[in-house]
DNA sequence: GCCGACCGATACAGTAATGTATCCGCGATA
DNA sequence: TATCGCGGATACATTACTGTATCGGTCGGC
């Protein structure tokens, strides 16, 4: 279709320059805290540019609709988010923490990190309950949440087997539990004006893990 | 301020109607239909009456503003509500259904069955995010949770000591974890298009529960 | 140092939503 | 039955946002 010297791109938006790199950038800061403010629905593309330093026309010059802006964000977070996990799992293994620290540092830095300001944790809940309307964003979010979820998984239970821990039940479940534990309590932190209360998570992870059966010599049989 | 005759309310929202209240009542229902679709900021008042069959003037004849509505939304399903769990403590209380059992139907029941529909979940989740940003609202959605908390934690106790058992963990913790999971499987069922699976719940009443000393004599010393 | 392309700014028209001011029909009251 | 007032409808002015079409500055390559 599009040979090499005609055209670049349909309209515009599909050449990375690294200029192009920079403002797209800038517009998803911006959106980042108008959506906090405002909602996702509630945002209107002419604030964000403002709040960019930038005038509509960069906007419309980098994407061509707002649904579109959305599903980028949501890509740039799936990758961040993705890149947090990979950095949990090098940097908090390696420590010789006790299993509870070392599991609420790891869930706290992976649902929580980026959720631990008020901002952040607005936008996650707008871009789930928005995802949730938008069949097309549906998809992706999937996509991006199984992901997740296989990541942090199979780091929970290296993390566990290297202090000679395992779960004492499905992950899945147990995922389900502490995941939702964990937003519980960032969004009534969030109501309550108040930080987050860690203890209830603490105990939830007691719960859910037990030493591993001591294995004194690995029988296949 | 307003003597009987010459004023019954400063612009007409004041005089508690019967015909008032139905058309308030039919404007809330709509206005669940349309905040599910389009979240509360995108919902339009016009939509909203659209599809109660009224024009704009029966919604500002009745509320000043869309914040004052969605005030009294939030009013309204806290009382709705809290009449659930008044029902559900007294129906689930009698039966004589496994503790597992009478605790799930208890916990769907409460965060459920108004939620167990799609459209009541998303309306939930977005009073919830609505609730989060005007500090007034939040105010009275705290009320609102707290309120709720210690009616259900009371509702939970009751029932498990009904069939000699008790937590086995603080109750507020405990409640933090049974909410948030059952939210959890709520918006993961949501957002895969499946019904909700029942069984982490069901797993996580297990491990948080036990059974209470048996207590042959209350001694009080 | 010039040229061309890229990228963001500007101007404009169209649309949708808000809130207010006014109107009118219906139902209750005597 | 005549009247009064409440409750909802209608009409209007205003504002805000969107998307498009066009313009102009700037930065690269040569």
């Amino acid at each position: 279709m599009t040979s090499p010297s005609e055209q670049p791109s349909p309209a515009g938006h599909g050449a990375p320059t690294a200029r192009r790199a920079h403002t797209r950038e800038r517009l998803f800061t911006a959106a980042f805290s108008v959506f906090a403010e405002r909602g996702i629905i509630g945002a209107s593309v002419e604030e964000i540019c403002d709040r960019a330093g930038f005038t509509r026309g960069a906007f419309y010059s980098n994407f061509t609709d707002k649904d579109e802006f959305v599903l980028a964000i949501l890509q740039r977070q799936a990758e961040r988010d993705f890149r947090t996990i990979e950095e949990v799992a090098e940097n908090t293994l390696d420590t010789t923490d006790s299993p509870n620290r070392k599991m609420t540092l790891a869930i706290s830095r992976i649902f929580g990190d980026q959720a631990d300001n008020r901002q952040e944790l607005l936008v996650q809940q707008e871009i789930e309950l928005y995802a949730a309307r938008r069949p097309e964003l549906r998809v992706a979010y999937r996509r991006y949440v199984d992901h997740q979820r296989g990541r942090f998984i199979s780091l929970i239970e290296s993390a566990l087997s290297a202090i000679d821990y395992e779960l004492a039940l499905d992950p899945d479940e147990a995922l389900v539990m502490l995941h939702g534990c964990w937003s519980q309590l960032q969004v009534t932190a969030l109501l309550a004006d108040k930080p987050v209360d860690p203890r209830p998570l603490d105990l939830l992870l007691k719960l859910i893990v037990r030493p591993r059966p001591t294995d004194p010599r690995p029988t296949d049989s």
